[in-house]
DNA sequence: TTTTAATTGTGAAATTAATCACAACTATGA
DNA sequence: TCATAGTTGTGATTAATTTCACAATTAAAA
């Protein structure tokens, strides 16, 4: 396996997670075999993309009879297996991390958030089943539930600070909603949502397309 | 300018959208012109990136000096002029569509969410100066508002039904949060974020990075 | 006015990603 | 058992994106 030392999101590993999440329809439908085309419509990418996908890590089918869905859950599975109820906390109660703490789908898919955090102690509390909690507990928490990843849904001026501090304690990947760019050292994962940029882009390419 | 009848949201058109926050950014620190490593480094990009990004808008820079931020900011509104104050609706009053709703950013980019939609009568109401809405009030408010971009915040059985039926209303585009794949036709522009998937590649790549 | 040092602008090269095209395989039916 | 039709798997090709490298430009200093 090949370090990597730069983050660089490929597209054939994200689509592996759309792949899951359409077998997993499919499944529920009452399938048990399905031809890369099928996925591919399903994923919106063409079949031949699927197959390379699926070629890339060295996920198998049956010529003519295509793939048995459990077998490509299991593989794809596999992939990511490590990777499981791995913990994960946000912080930044606003309103896109009330949002996230009340989003259920991170659980069906074992992601497992222990705990969010604000700087507002009127916001801290327990409602949702997920405490709230000062600043101030960050530390122990990451290291009671050896958290590696973080949510930033703080407002932009404080995020590079609560990032920087959260380094220092020893998340290693951000999902960040805070609009601005962070700067980190190497090895440290940041995915960046900004969703006036992707608002912006979707009305940007509507009125390019034709009528 | 080439016509687009697929829908393939280019990375250097992205960029701009950063490149603008950037210079929003550098302009209230007391900036008023910089170098293309400058933009780079606060915009996570090399300089060479910036600079070819902005040759493909024809967008200029004074050799040896630099650029001006005011003449950058002018130029890449020029880019996106045409599609200020563009009228948005949410549908799906859940979490995320509550958080979307409140969010202030979309009014400061000049993006106006002119009112929100539910099936369930007990979230219509007026709160956040934006109006809840029930579905069939779509038709009319699409029309009144000239609406052409709505978001999808509605759960994942419902997306589709929804997505259909916008798209008769006139709907053009859609920013999609809902986890499956949409089917739609040409020419409808379509940007899913799936949360779930993006804090899942959060995870893989941090497990991946060296340490 | 001339020189210098620094930056832009952009072809060319390299890398990454997507599509094409078809040989290899195999379930199915004759 | 054999032929057939329908899929996979993957090299080859094309397209998109990024990086490289350097000539052209120019503000500022001499």
């Amino acid at each position: 396996m090949k370090q990597i030392t730069k983050y660089v999101l490929r597209h054939d590993t994200k689509r592996l997670f759309t792949y899951r999440q359409c077998l997993i329809g499919f499944k529920r439908k009452g399938f048990d075999r399905i031809f890369s085309y099928n996925l591919g419509e399903e994923a919106g990418v063409t079949a031949e993309q699927v197959r390379k996908d699926f070629s890339v890590f060295k996920i198998k089918g049956n010529k003519k009879a295509g793939y048995k869905i459990d077998d490509l859950l299991t593989a794809i599975e596999e992939v990511f297996k490590y990777q499981l109820n791995q913990h994960v906390i946000i912080v930044g109660m606003g309103n896109i991390g009330k949002a996230l703490v009340q989003y259920k789908r991170f659980m069906l898919r074992k992601m497992i958030i222990v705990a969010s955090f604000d700087i507002d102690p009127t916001k801290q509390s327990k409602r949702w089943g997920i405490p709230i909690l000062p600043l101030e507990m960050l530390d122990d928490i990451i290291k009671r539930f050896h958290v590696k990843v973080a949510i930033i849904a703080v407002p932009e001026m404080s995020a590079q600070d609560i990032v920087n501090k959260l380094i220092d304690l020893g998340i290693k990947g951000f999902l960040n909603f805070a609009p601005v760019i962070l700067k980190t050292p190497e090895n440290i994962v940041v995915h960046n949502i900004n969703l006036c940029d992707e608002l912006e882009s979707v009305i940007y390419y509507t009125q390019k397309v034709v009528e």
